[in-house]
DNA sequence: CTGAAAGCGCTTACAG
DNA sequence: CTGAAAGCGCTTACAG
């Protein structure tokens, strides 16, 4: 049996193939007759229109690209499930799909073929940017309209949707020093991250606004999985004693923060303070359930999102950015 | 400036537009001369082919679109994370790329129009399919390849991978009865999915095997959401006196359950022992930890993309399907 | 209100 | 080893 197209259509109604794409288009006022008439040859055939012809002769494929982490994160962290839906409800309602591509630059070579192979989006979505991204230069280089979750390394001429992760972390150690706690060791996420720096840099400001002193020794980095945050907080304490708190970059690894503490006697919250960001459903069910930082994580999706359709059916053009109010939730940890 | 295409390409190079597809995909033996003066061309020229003239002319389109849960189960569960990890970990590495549609048909009509919007893909993952499933039928319309995540209704007609959900509900129920329990109740999932039948086959199985009886009463079912999981079980508890087990559909539901005894004072184990299904990160991290159906998550997404690829790739074409054995986790709850 | 035709940018069977 | 040309199945500017 020969496929059926938008010609076999027409040639069953009597029409030209311009009638039966503007009719079905609605692009075009078709009467009301033939219209009928089209209709049911396409319910009668079960036409179903090319996509990527369409694609190929409108120049549109209604398909955003969203760029995520390894697999191996997204395993461990339900940040990505909310910033997954924000992100799913809002397009799915703007008839837009989703194209997901998780991270293999770790494991791979940093000119990494996917990225020219890549099938054609309309727009792409950028989660946790890094230092010199070569997603988003990628990006750039073929002029497709993108929005960055996270904060990009060039603020000034990308569209991006984040929290205000520096006040977040400058509540946190403020909350903390004000209680008392004046060695405090940061868990931060890996350097090339965009948002280890903003961490970084709300941890310093409140240590600076409360005039006392940190050290770098204080700060180490590593990468977000629980299993690592474990391991590089077993061998952190051994160079850092009499620490009274701790902050992490997310909610994964705190887990695996207090998975350390738990086996190295230190009871939470007498002896150590723990405070996360993300405010994931770890938080809640984990035992003691953790004090964490809530980002809005579903609602930077959405917005992301929003954003990314704005930009895409240019209802924006200049550069713009839009910063989540974040949230200090205690809980027993601390 | 004007876009570069193949045509742009092959005048610079004074060729023609097959010359420079052959040499670049290298279907064809190209001399070597011809081929580096294109390679150059390209590069100068920063040529990009347009995916969506190829896929139209190639009738491929190296895409795979996965069918998932609501974004709201997925905001909750883990188990998608595992499964999405093995899936995008094969898919990458086979040089496919994946289209990800959250369902809406709950909040929707079952017509859904995004199943005709669809972008082309070259086969489809559906996953956790439901008695009579509208996406299955839509796919198999319009024959192409599929193979299920889960285990759909019709099994003789379909590729799936599933794990032996059965077996591993007999095991758990048959372990409860052994440790003396006599009343367990079932928190079931939606009466719509597959899975929830084969749940409560491997419970019934258990409790005949074992010549106890159980009641209908005792088996309800319920959203894969932590709130209902919590709201559905106080209520369950008002009619059902004297349970002394409860075995849930998911992880997820476990929570709200183990959630609802906390606050009903009913202390785990030593008065309810509690037993879900999916081993994600949350039942390690629970207090009291879970016990827990190890159902080898990301093994299944993972297989089910290599068996897609093979189906899509004719290297398979009589439906087959793979089981995955479970294995009981015990932990504190149990 | 409708049609004929060009165009989107590739691939590939046909021919030499 | 390479080219000319048809074809993939749509959309849309041009024309009437």
């Amino acid at each position: 049996m020969k496929k059926v197209t938008i010609e076999t259509v027409a040639q069953k109604v009597g029409v030209s193939a311009a009638t039966v794409s503007y009719a079905l288009s609605g692009k075009r006022k078709i009467s009301q007759e033939v219209t009928d008439r089209i209709l049911q040859a396409v319910e009668e055939l079960d036409y179903r229109p090319s996509i990527t012809a369409r694609n190929l002769a409108s120049n549109k494929t209604w398909t955003v690209g969203l760029y995520a982490s390894p697999t191996q994160n997204i395993r461990e962290d339900y940040f990505f499930n909310n910033i997954l839906a924000g992100v799913l409800d809002v397009l799915h309602e703007r008839k837009y799909q989703v194209h997901l591509y998780a991270d293999y630059l770790n494991e791979k070579s940093r000119n990494h073929p996917d990225l020219n192979l890549t099938q054609p989006i309309d727009g792409a979505l950028i989660m946790n940017p890094r230092i010199n991204d070569v997603y988003i230069d990628h990006i750039r280089q073929r002029s497709i309209p993108y929005v960055v979750i996270g904060t990009p390394e060039e603020r000034d001429d990308s569209f991006y949707v984040d929290a205000d992760v520096t006040a977040g972390y400058y509540a946190i150690v403020n909350y903390l020093l004000k209680k008392g706690h004046r060695k405090i060791i940061l868990m931060n996420g890996s350097v090339e991250y965009t948002q280890s720096e903003k961490r970084k840099t709300g941890y310093m400001m409140a240590y600076r606004d409360n005039a006392l002193q940190y050290s770098e020794h204080w700060i180490v980095n590593v990468p977000m999985l629980e299993e690592e945050g474990y391991r590089v907080f077993l061998k952190t304490i051994k160079n850092v004693p009499d620490f009274t708190a701790v902050v992490t970059f997310n909610d994964t690894i705190a887990v695996g923060v207090l998975r350390a503490l738990k086996e190295s006697n230190l009871h939470v919250p007498s002896k150590v303070a723990v405070v996360s960001a993300g405010n994931t459903m770890i938080t809640r069910i984990h035992s003691p359930a953790i004090t964490s930082l809530d980002m809005g994580s579903y609602e930077i999706g959405a917005k992301a999102a929003e954003l990314l359709v704005d930009v895409i059916e240019k209802r924006r053009i200049q550069p713009s950015h839009e910063i989540i109010q974040t949230r200090l939730v205690e809980r027993e940890s601390s």
